[in-house]
DNA sequence: AGTATATATCATGATATATTGATATGTCTA
DNA sequence: TAGACATATCAATATATCATGATATATACT
């Protein structure tokens, strides 16, 4: 097992802006729009609101918030605006989570 | 359009919950606390609070908070509780983002 | 020009989460 | 037992986030 990079301890401020990122995953329909993106590829909102049968509206907000976080980035291609992952981390993020997912969720403890 | 392949998609109900677990690291303090408990292993809630420089029913509520989310896990001696970090993800995602930091935020992309 | 399509944005009521100060609970020691 | 200390919980308010329906903008086509 690998030790842990003790790397300093982060200041508070940018563990706040880390929170914000995180927050911006911490979504039900963001996590399936990065699903699909990290299935396909490539997607237009139209695809991407089918493949999660969401609201265009709702989805185009999910977009935009997860483009602002650099999470996401879109290229326009005549009416259309393809979205792709441009940043390791939800991929990352989603993978260890799946991974502690898989485990048996382990009971925290007696009441104290 | 794409099919997506269905069987390596996650069923938005999993999402959500996951969604909720990101959801409990999506907090300043919070990552403060992870930290901490990082850097040193074990410490009681009044350790804690003075490190992070919290209120003591805050930082109880934190850590409360992400015991029952499987986060972290206590043991109490005497009267304090001594909390550790129970679960791989917190560390995963946090060094996740520490390297998605150093590098130059990109910018996203043209107004649409 | 006008119409259809794709996407973005806005306004707002509903819900969730945070913050704070106060108090309750549990545990030790004199 | 009383009193101090450590932690947890509560209640009230503030703030953030969500979902929705409506509308605006941008592009393409005829």
């Amino acid at each position: 097992m690998k030790k842990a990079d003790k790397s300093e301890v982060l200041p508070q401020m940018y563990l706040e802006q880390m929170a914000e990122a995180i927050r911006v995953l911490g979504h039900g329909q963001r996590l399936q729009i990065i699903q699909q993106l990290e299935l396909c590829g490539e997607q237009s909102v139209t695809d991407i609101v089918e493949a999660i049968a969401g609201q265009q509206g709702a989805v185009s907000q999910h977009l935009g918030k997860m483009r602002a976080a650099g999470i996401i980035a879109a290229r326009r291609a005549g009416r259309q605006v393809y979205y792709h992952i441009s940043s390791a981390s939800p991929v990352t993020i989603l993978n260890c989570l799946r991974r502690e997912y898989s485990k048996t969720v382990t009971k925290s403890n007696p009441r104290m």
